[in-house]
DNA sequence: GTAGGGTTAG
């Protein structure tokens, strides 16, 4: 067979637009050899990592297919896939063929300085991104401090990077120092990155400060920027200026909707979510998976049964979005809650989807609510299976046997949890005070003003007790290594920056609390009272769901 | 061309 030349190859090569044709090329370069060719195969990669075909696992497979790569062939594939969107997503394939090669990641930024590519911005952006996807903060920074040009996108990846790896709070610094700096200014995606981070760390003053620079810049009119905005203040318990951003749109897409939808469902407006979808089908935008996980959430949390079974049972024939997990699991929290155990159950058990933990886990805490043993221990059981059960799982079921009275079972749990070296997350709660985060801990002891704290507490528990507020101490275990419970209880820490917001705010102020577990029997009564007798609104927001105290009043259908 | 908005049940 006559051997075609080099040349010819790659023109052929690069005139393929179909993956078959690619194929045939392929295999003929294969049965002649000429595959190893690397300038032959390189081309073969940028064909499948390009548009149109953008075939990046298919690329990838061809690469570790060649016999002998080198370093500059892995730096060239990076190139190739820096050159397609999602790129650095499948280099986490190719950084596990680098570890078995024995070439380290480090390494990559080696090559990418020696072959003369460190002023290319996008070939660095790409390789921060990469490492960022490695959870290699510390290289992207590394790659960002020593890049010569930083434009916005450079800024924006570093962004996403700190938020990606949970360090929110860099982002926030982040926003900062662009603004102070000579060189390039924020723009309406590092804005929505930012907002994401305010959402996340219920930094509402931080939110407020971002939403006023993007009007400021007119980026307001960016439909994905507001967007954002919305879910930024709804993740801040702030539903009204949430929807002060809505209205203000001039054009509302699906995500808008499903923004609005899930901000009212979170928040405890669930009869507004159901009207905001009804009137998102007037409008004539056809709703998506994640509307119909706002709009189940929306029932499950204001108890609206009736609603959310016809919904369920409808979604699939009237609009074709089939049922997956978090639509199961919102009808499992929507039943269990309203204390249809059984039904609950069989729905877990006739799913076609496998049900995962967080599903049997929300069963549980169904179970805890309404104090059935039995099916709680057997969801234990599947947790156990599963190997997937939490220091969290054997708390509820310690307060399922707690509250139903049975001591005994109570101890052989702590015993369990004791033998199978099983530790309890420390609850903290936060609260922002101009633009600081103050967190606290259970029985904590170390915010500079614990005097004042402590003081304002012992009062503000004279003043409920007149109000016939009675510590619930029975029903609830929160620490199976700590103190007697009652101590615990009387110091929890979402009651700490409660005082604390009491004591540092005039009086009428809005007090917004963050804890990141749930918030327990005890301290919800506290809050009710609390706002009738302090007339402050209360919001606290546990984990994804926010209760609102008002007038003695919480909006939550059930205490959590 | 590189970054990027809605869900994730307790």
């Amino acid at each position: 067979m006559k051997r075609i030349p080099e040349k010819t190859i790659i023109s052929l090569v690069n005139s393929c637009t179909c993956k078959s044709h690619l194929l045939q090329v392929h295999s003929h370069l294969l049965r002649t050899s000429h595959f190893y060719n690397p300038t032959i195969f390189l081309s073969f990669l940028s064909r499948f990592a390009l548009p149109p075909l953008r075939d990046l696992s298919y690329s990838g497979r061809i690469f570790s297919c060649f016999p002998e790569p080198n370093v500059s062939l892995y730096n060239n594939m990076i190139r190739a896939h820096s050159l397609s969107r999602g790129s650095a997503r499948s280099g986490v394939q190719l950084y596990q063929e680098l570890l078995r090669s024995g070439i380290s990641s480090n390494a990559l930024s080696e090559t990418v300085a020696k072959d003369g590519h460190q002023s290319d911005c996008f070939l660095l952006t790409a390789l921060m991104d990469f490492y960022s996807c490695l959870e290699k903060g510390g290289e992207a920074c590394k790659v960002f401090d020593e890049m010569s040009h930083r434009n916005v996108v450079a800024w924006n990846v570093l962004i996403s990077c700190h938020t990606r790896n949970q360090r929110t709070l860099v982002a926030l610094t982040l926003f900062d120092m662009m603004r102070n700096s000579n060189g390039c200014q924020p723009d309406d995606v590092t804005c929505l990155l930012v907002l994401k981070a305010c959402a996340n760390l219920n930094a509402l003053e931080f939110g407020q400060k971002v939403h006023r620079y993007i009007v400021e810049q007119g980026l307001h009119n960016v439909k994905s920027v507001s967007n954002s905005l919305i879910t930024m203040y709804s993740r801040c318990g702030c539903v009204e200026e949430a929807y002060d951003v809505f209205k203000k749109m001039l054009e509302r897409d699906v995500i808008t909707w499903t923004a609005m939808i899930s901000g009212l469902a979170s928040n405890g407006y669930g009869l507004d979510a159901i009207e905001a979808f009804k009137e998102m089908q007037r409008e004539g935008i056809w709703p998506g998976e994640q509307t119909f996980t706002g709009l189940l959430s929306a029932c499950s949390h204001s108890g609206l049964v009736k609603e959310g079974r016809m919904f369920f049972n409808t979604m699939s024939r009237d609009f074709g979005v089939v049922p997956n997990i978090h639509h199961y699991g919102c009808m499992v929290d929507l039943l269990g809650r309203a204390g249809l155990l059984d039904e609950a159950f069989d729905l877990i058990t006739s799913m076609r989807i496998k049900p995962d933990a967080a599903m049997w886990r929300t069963l549980l805490g169904a179970c805890r609510i309404h104090q059935h043993n039995a099916l709680g221990e057997q969801v234990i059981e599947r947790l156990v299976e599963l190997k997937a059960q939490e220091a969290g799982d054997y708390i509820l079921l310690l307060n399922i046997y707690s509250s139903a009275g049975h001591v005994e079972k109570v101890m052989e749990v702590r015993k369990m949890m004791k033998e199978k070296g099983i530790r309890t997350t420390q609850a903290s709660s936060t609260i922002e005070l101009k633009g600081q985060v103050h967190q606290f801990f259970a029985d904590d002891i170390s915010h500079p003003r614990k005097k004042e704290i402590y003081e304002m507490l012992a009062e503000i528990n004279q003043q409920l007790r007149i109000a016939g507020y009675v510590a619930e101490i029975t029903s609830e275990v929160h620490n199976v290594q700590g103190k007697s419970d009652a101590y615990a209880l009387s110091y929890h820490s979402e009651k700490l920056a409660i005082a604390f917001g009491v004591l540092s705010t005039p009086p009428g102020t809005t007090i917004r609390v963050a804890k990141d577990l749930r918030i327990c029997l005890d301290c919800h009564n506290f809050c009710k009272v609390l706002s009738a007798v302090y007339n402050r609104k209360v919001i606290i927001r546990d984990r994804n769901r926010f209760h609102h105290f008002q007038e003695g009043r919480c909006s939550c259908s059930d205490y959590w």
